[in-house]
DNA sequence: TATTGTTATACTCTATAACTATA
DNA sequence: TATAGTTATAGAGTATAACAATA
């Protein structure tokens, strides 16, 4: 019991977000936003966000995928992808091909300069993610993203 | 060498994703993307996105609490806070004080409605985390928060 | 002079409908 | 009939500038 206050008119001197804390998916949140404000703020040199540099790179890995399957892996919007493919396009850094074999879709491939760019922007990833993860220890950052893909794989 | 074909036009029938999956930020985006989706559908019942939560559950947990606390602690844009706060002063779930100290600030307190709600929306925010983590152990669970603080905090 | 809360507003991100060309 | 890519467009989310009231 103790000499209460009459509740009314209390002032908060420390935010008290135990609560939340205990949430994962504020958690999640939380912390993905932290990783992509430093992101932005690294990768703008290359004028790449998170989402052009995962189409890049995906493009990178995957020689001819097509926009389609872009977005099923990204979880991105066909409509929204096509304005990302045309500015990486108009860069220099990727083309369009006719696909081999499905005379709707196109191949896209990234071109010697875009494979130059994002052998830059893959290792200023690497650099970055270091920096954002530098309370983790190797091990924990394993576990972290084995974790993760618990939640969304 | 094997039977390499001559790169230009191949076709991509399972997307390799091993690089991106090796990134901190991709699979923290993912997995809190996977957690707010169920969280969208599951609490449209109550008409609370994750912000509306985070901020009535923290005004519930803190009584008096201010505009300018929540937005420190949540990371939001004073001018963004000021629809929610209205909206959920609309819904009778809150209601602003006079701050007792700072004739400036209002105090944000839950009413009886509110804490009601909260209470139930806490319990749907309980299962719904427990669905989304259904993979994980709950020694697993504990220990991705964990490492997700490190990264954020 | 600095801060709280607010309005107005612009910019970005994401979603839906509908069209074309091809399967 | 279904699918890949695209266009146009609407909606949601997030950002800055500027103002009144108070510290």
């Amino acid at each position: 019991m103790s000499t209460a206050s009459p509740t009314q008119t209390a002032t908060i001197d420390e935010v008290d977000t135990r609560y939340v804390e205990t949430l994962l998916g504020y958690n999640a949140r939380r912390a993905s936003l932290a990783v992509i404000e430093v992101f932005l703020k690294r990768m703008a040199v290359y004028k790449l966000r998170p989402v052009d540099f995962s189409v890049a790179s995906l493009i990178v890995h995957n020689p001819g995928i097509t926009s389609r399957q872009l977005c099923s892996t990204l979880g991105l919007r066909p409509p929204n992808l096509v304005g990302l493919v045309n500015t990486l396009e108009k860069r220099g850094l990727i083309c369009r091909r006719p696909h081999p074999i499905d005379g709707r879709a196109n191949g896209l491939h990234a071109t010697a300069a875009g494979m130059s760019l994002l052998k830059k922007a893959e290792t200023a990833a690497a650099v970055l993610e270091d920096d954002v993860a530098v309370r983790l220890t190797a091990t924990e950052r394993k576990t972290l993203i084995r974790l993760l893909k618990k939640v969304y794989l």
